[in-house]
DNA sequence: AGGGTTTGTGCAACTAGTTGCACAACCGGT
DNA sequence: ACCGGTTGTGCAACTAGTTGCACAAACCCT
């Protein structure tokens, strides 16, 4: 259930239409919580259903459509509410790891160039990070608001850096693996 | 679609019955695929429709029920298949990462708590792992599988260790911040 | 022998996310 | 004035995962 509350929080940062909210799910908040435009406007419809936000009265009455919506304040305690409510860690699935401990009994043949694939992948989305960081975290900035997002973003880097290392590492492993095609 | 072939992987490690595989999903797959016991029978259905999979004909034939499975040459060749084939990654989900953006609006209230749990979740995953590394992968042991299997692993202690140093961190940021309630 | 717990299998309904498509408006070029 | 691309909104159907429940057999306890 938080795809509604991602919503919510882009809402606050700037009230959008929808187009606008894809935009920014595709960078920024996307980056860690996805979602096709599909989906944002089924969510829409339903947070101004139950009241949580409105659209925008515009300024040009419904001539050429986009409507903006933004948080009203039942909208702004649910997040709020939602934010602070404990919530466990949502079990791990991860595609690769897979398929690493699948290649352990059907053999190894094809893997090693996938992995090379997700590390120049993993590569990018690095250096793209690095380069929000920098624009956006120059080292003078200092309210609440900067360090919590500057946390959030370093969650990215490391994470991303971890890949990077991770992958090298097992397409070395690999290097040394005889690539079979069948298992044991 | 990946838990026909989490199960066929399963399976090929060694042929189990539905609830011998939920008691490995609790632990060694699941740390990186988890699932539940009703999508687990459900998925051996399918992949016994499929002709991917078979049950084990009983010993004593079907008294005391307990179905095992084994992988047939078509669901070996199938989870080839898989493992071979290019895979984008999935798009990043973290609800933590998306809590911290949102209390960057509406106030970090209550969220240090739960902070706090989620690194002593993590710490607590992280010897786990460490354990079972000492156990499972002692210096000498060198087959190809084995090296595999412990690339995974050394993946789940690389993250969890990324996680606990930086909930640490964010947690060091947190003391410094006043306790807001309310947003900007 | 009866009663509670554990073992084992499974169906049904629901939720969240994905994919594929429709369609109107507007914008620019020819 | 027409045509093709982009902008913008949205429905419908499907897939994967979750939650809640049912029920039979076995085990073990008094």
């Amino acid at each position: 259930m938080s795809l509604p509350h991602a919503i919510l929080t882009a809402l606050l940062e700037k009230p959008s239409s929808g187009l606008e909210l894809t935009r920014r799910f595709d960078k920024s908040i996307g980056y860690f919580w996805s979602a096709t435009h599909q989906q944002i406007y089924r969510e829409l419809g339903r947070l101004e259903a139950e009241g949580l936000i409105r659209a925008l009265p515009a300024e040009q009455p419904a001539r050429g459509q986009k409507k903006s919506y933004e948080v009203l304040p039942a909208g702004r305690a649910e997040l709020a509410r939602w934010t602070a409510a404990a919530q466990d860690p949502k079990p791990q699935r991860d595609v690769l790891l897979l398929r690493l401990r699948a290649a352990a009994v059907v053999g190894t043949a094809g893997l090693k160039a996938d992995l090379r694939r997700h590390l120049e992948l993993h590569r990018r989305q690095l250096a793209e990070y690095r380069q929000i960081e920098e624009r956006d975290f120059p080292p003078g900035r200092d309210t609440p608001q900067d360090r919590l997002r500057h946390l959030v973003l370093r969650a990215g880097i490391d994470l991303e850096t971890f890949w990077t290392q991770w992958l090298t590492h097992a397409l070395a492993e690999f290097a040394e693996l005889p690539e079979t095609t069948e298992g044991p």
